[in-house]
DNA sequence: AAGTTCTGCAACCGCTAGTTA
DNA sequence: CTAACTAGCGGTTGCAGAACT
């Protein structure tokens, strides 16, 4: 079958909407050994029918074991307010400098916000001021360019934190246990990552899949073949449990991978 | 109790910047 | 150099559950 058909495949099968367990499953799974970058294989590669987009919007927002879930706390709530007013609607920026907060909770946040604000002011405004449907257009002054022009000194490097996550994450959680990663053994620099703020000693996922691609030229192999048979091993230490462990989250029953038994592909 | 409105959030869409061949 | 591809970003939509009438 031709590229094009296949592709042509692949549109057709592509699955929208709300993610099923089992697909969170599944994606954690491969997301897992073979890090949150190359979404499009991951998605050929899972057996789920979604696009990488979606694999990689379902993770970063809502897989990712870094991130917190629950209600912003009034420190977080106030920094938001301080980086938007400083930042505009950069809400992927917002949210490197609140560590566990995704760019859409922040943005979704906002909206709120800016509705509840609005509504009281109209409250202590009379009746007949016209601050109507502010809450339709939530970037009323924050499409502002002067915004973008704001600060340019703090135009930095900085990482989103799920920027690093995948690989570098179980690269850090693996420098803590005692089993090999893949990754561990490729790249011994990366464990030297500064989680505290994210923003030093940062060793990009590029990176190191250039150290995987070189060293699979050299004839060294990862623990996972990517070009034999597509089966789901958790083979690196980084717990699957410690994805569900996080506030307000069950835990997934023993067999995470086949639930039921079940085929995953 | 039933219907309506509001709220919060997950997910999609379209565009852009960066990367690769 | 450039065209194609991919990841990431910001805006928007749709839906489920809560709150209200």
């Amino acid at each position: 079958m031709g590229q094009d058909q296949d592709d042509m495949m692949m549109m057709m099968m592509t699955r929208k909407g709300p993610w099923t367990e089992q697909e969170d499953v599944q994606l954690i799974s491969f997301v897992n050994m073979f890090g949150d970058r190359r979404w499009d294989f991951i998605a050929k590669v899972s057996g789920l029918k979604r696009s990488g987009k979606s694999c990689r919007l379902r993770w970063v927002n809502y897989l990712h074991p870094g991130l917190k879930r629950g209600k912003m706390t009034p420190q977080e709530e106030r920094r938001i307010v301080e980086l938007h007013s400083k930042w505009g609607n950069r809400w992927s920026r917002i949210a490197r400098k609140l560590p566990g907060r995704t760019d859409n909770e922040i943005k979704n946040y906002w909206r709120t916000h800016m509705r509840k604000e609005a509504q009281e002011k109209k409250r202590a405004l009379s009746p007949s001021s016209s601050l109507s449907d502010f809450s339709s257009h939530s970037s009323i002054c924050t499409n502002n360019p002067t915004f973008d022009s704001i600060n340019p000194m703090m135009e930095t490097d900085e990482k989103n934190f799920y920027d690093t996550g995948g690989l570098e994450m179980l690269i850090i959680t693996n420098s803590r246990s005692s089993n090999t990663s893949p990754i561990k053994s490729i790249d011994a620099t990366a464990t030297s990552v500064n989680s505290s703020e994210g923003d030093d000693g940062y060793t990009s996922m590029d990176e190191i899949w250039k150290n995987i691609d070189s060293l699979e030229k050299d004839g060294i192999r990862p623990m996972f073949d990517t070009s034999n048979e597509m089966t789901p091993l958790p083979i690196w230490d980084y717990s699957l449990n410690t994805l569900w462990m996080m506030d307000g989250h069950e835990e997934i029953g023993s067999n995470m991978f086949f639930p039921d038994n079940k085929r995953v592909i």
